[in-house]
DNA sequence: CTCTATGCAAAAACTTTGCAGGGAT
DNA sequence: ATCCCTGCAAAGTTTTTGCATAGAG
């Protein structure tokens, strides 16, 4: 059994072609997915994604934030990284870790948004 | 001339009063606000809302983010500060400025994902 | 066999755009 | 007088829901 499908049976949720493929796609990926991004890769409903990516985010398999193209980006919930949306150019980047400590907080995601090295002139 | 007129008139944009109606929201409220929360006090039309958030935001104004509740909220560019969204109850908080320094960026928003306190259990 | 997942189509929610009329300088 | 702004209606985009069929355990 693949570690992917050892994620999944380590749920609540069923084990499908569908949840494989799309956790493949995540593991595989250096950054954030939209559903635009994946629909390219992956011959699977509309419907059938964002079911199970509520799921996955009910299980804590998958993070998404909304970045200001107005699409969610969903990634696998591992290594906790910070994101920066650059606010001219759309581009998100994976940052280290931020150390941020909040009392009594859970910490999922940080996103900073402004202006990238390139755009910012 | 009020503080928020001078404020548009430092701008390339005019002087209008749904721009004043506007701003003084964002001046009076002590978190950011959606169209929505908007459009109960104001008798604007969204069309009108939305084209003057972009001028603003054009102009520096205004910043925003995207919720977990889908919606974008706005709130005036003035005293930066980091925004906590919690993504069990997707209530809104603002914090105060974390001191985040990326080398070339510049850091026009910080948020913050996770569980608030009430719902981290 | 039973219960959950999937695909299709339609709906929902938020935001943007076209166009004609109104307001600011 | 000119150019920008506004409201209304319609369209656009992303995400969600209903329903019948297919698939997993």
């Amino acid at each position: 059994m693949s570690n992917i499908e050892k994620l999944i049976n380590n749920t609540n949720i069923k084990l499908t072609t569908a949840r494989v493929a799309i956790l493949e796609l995540f593991t595989n990926a250096s950054k954030p997915l939209s559903y635009e991004d994946i629909k390219s890769k992956l011959a699977m409903d509309k419907a059938t994604f964002y079911r199970n990516i509520t799921k996955f985010e009910e299980e804590n398999l998958v993070t998404s934030f909304e970045s200001n193209d107005k699409k969610r980006y969903f990634e696998i919930q591992k290594n906790p990284h910070a994101h920066f949306i650059c606010s001219a150019c759309s581009k998100i980047e994976c940052l280290k870790q931020q150390s941020i400590h909040l009392e009594g907080y859970k910490i999922e995601n940080i996103i900073i948004k402004g202006l990238c090295p390139d755009c910012n002139i």
